[in-house]
DNA sequence: TGTGGCCGTGATGTACACAACATGCCGGCA
DNA sequence: TGCCGGCATGTTGTGTACATCACGGCCACA
């Protein structure tokens, strides 16, 4: 396994666990317990810090510990802002063409979803959300806006298993199954434009519920 | 001096070198090279680096060096895309109010723009390109906008300099002051969205301009 | 003379030791 | 009893030696 391939299992491991709150905001992630646990010295997992630190997930201060962040709510508003407006460009800025296999999994996020919501679950919930984003990402030939949608989505993530209790899990589930439903209706029709439209109105409607609670 | 404050200055002097051609695309940036002229170990070194292969503007290969990255067409054209979308919503997604101070400063950044016009050299056309372009970002108050922006305007600012020779330099100094005189004007008129419109119109022109060349 | 393998050289990646720093505790003193 | 200062402890930041890797030149051999 080459160095750039460990990095980056490193980095998507620990940003996965911050965005599932298995690292809760404030919590201090210890350079030295996070090699011995992956079996490697400081400098690579100072090497993963470093790039979630710029990426505003976690905070290093000298002296005290690497922390991570918390969300605070004009942040929020202002992520979510832009974001709805990305995802709609993802329907206009080079999007690929939709082929069978695309429609198929996204089929199958359907049938995911409604599992969801027969039996919904918090963590199961952010896992499949951000599973059905990552494939949402696969659709936009325009790699810039991939990447910036990529970025501000896992910045906020933690946010959603955090205001979790205040809401309905159940009816967030049955909106999650929607949004999916309605998105591969739009791709059978092979419409990016209005799959990305959909995915907007989701994003909007999920940070007015967020926002409320 | 704190650590950060060192970090971001070692950061701005690279990727400034970088955007400028003192490093032009295939340089080598050795590590030990840079420690010493800076006069720190290659541990600080390497932090800077590895942001910088994060956003994509060097790439570091294990036994050869770390290199300045080229700007392929198709990633030029698709960041442009977004770069247009993106500067147009700053004009509406929490613009900042139009201070007086933001007038004057406009203002000046006019006459720098009419000497420049005047005697038109490829650098100092780059350095207040960039200067402006910070001038810009200011105004913005979606912070995850502004920050967006900046990663796409370095990413391929470096072509530009690479691409004036096959241009008419007096003619583009010449529309970058129209650009600055016109944005100006709508921040005189207190309208941030007519200066974002403009910015988003001089982008494209910009835009066909380089790929016409 | 052409070619293939070996090794020197220099680069980045990793590990570790030490410096710099913040925090909380504890004891002395007013 | 309250407060203040020093110190112990643990953490991140830095420096440095070594491991790993790629490239290019050189030499042996066909």
């Amino acid at each position: 396994m080459t160095a750039e391939e460990r990095h980056l299992r490193l980095y998507q491991e620990i940003r996965s666990r911050i965005c599932l709150l298995d690292y809760p905001p404030g919590a201090k992630l210890g350079e030295e317990a996070l090699a011995a646990e992956f079996g490697v010295s400081r400098t690579p997992v100072r090497r993963v810090l470093a790039r979630l630190a710029d990426e505003g997930l976690v905070a290093a201060r000298h002296g005290v510990g690497t922390i991570v962040t918390d969300v605070d709510a004009r942040e929020l508003g202002q992520v979510y802002e832009l974001r709805m407006e990305l995802a709609q460009l993802a329907g206009w800025l080079s999007p690929l063409p939709i082929t069978e296999r695309v429609v198929t999994e996204a089929q199958d996020f359907v049938q995911r979803g409604a599992a969801l919501a027969a039996a919904p679950a918090p963590r199961d919930f952010a896992t499949l959300n951000m599973a059905f984003f990552d494939f949402g990402l696969g659709l936009c030939g325009n790699a810039a806006l991939a990447e910036m949608s990529e970025r501000l989505y896992y910045r906020t993530a933690r946010i959603w298993l955090q205001t979790i209790p205040a809401l309905d899990l159940a009816q967030e589930a049955a909106f999650f199954h929607d949004e999916m439903r309605q998105v591969a209706t739009a791709l059978e029709a092979r419409d990016p434009r209005a799959a990305a439209l959909i995915r907007r109105a989701h994003i909007s409607m999920s940070y007015q519920r967020l926002a409320a609670a």
